[in-house]
DNA sequence: GCCAACGTTGGC
DNA sequence: GCCAACGTTGGC
């Protein structure tokens, strides 16, 4: 049972400023089912670091946390919505997301960079090359480390 | 902007 | 059900 995850977003769309400036965002837009089944595994208050990619130097920027767990995502059946789904419908929708909240943001990002030096996180899905899944399990330990690692 | 990785689609 | 083509992600 995983208790702490990863989540990617492109800061140009959503940021962890946006979140911090929201305090709660609904994690909605991902399409991809692995990432749907991560989400539906969520609890309530699991930790969630916050992953800033395609940018110069994609990071870890902060932590957020689980606010609610899973529910259908309102965008799949939003015609207007860039993330709208034919196949969806209210009664069986195929798309979930949480909510999460914003716990902080890092002084420092924690670069992807600086985790791939360190074989410390050599196990870490996002350290991985190819890695494209936007919604990750991290180990307690990986968490920890990265907490630890905050300046 | 390039391209590797990889998920999805669709022809057969 | 296989697999080639295609589209997207995301690091570099």
């Amino acid at each position: 049972m995983a208790r702490y995850w990863l989540v990617k977003t492109e800061p140009g769309s959503y940021s962890i400023d946006d979140l911090k400036r929201e305090k709660k965002t609904a994690w909605s837009g991902v399409r991809n089912y692995q990432a749907r089944n991560f989400m539906r595994a969520m609890q309530k208050a699991d930790g969630v670091l916050f992953y800033h990619s395609s940018t110069g130097d994609p990071s870890i920027v902060g932590v957020a946390k689980v606010a609610r767990t899973a529910y259908p995502d309102a965008t799949q059946f939003d015609r207007k919505d860039t993330h709208y789904d034919a196949k969806a419908s209210v009664q069986k929708p195929i798309w979930e997301n949480v909510d999460i909240a914003f716990v902080r943001k890092f002084k420092q990002p924690i670069t992807l960079m600086r985790l791939k030096a360190d074989p410390f996180f050599k196990t870490m899905p996002v350290t991985a090359r190819g890695s494209r899944l936007s919604v990750q399990p991290v180990s307690e330990k990986h968490f920890k480390k990265i907490i630890s690692m905050e300046s």
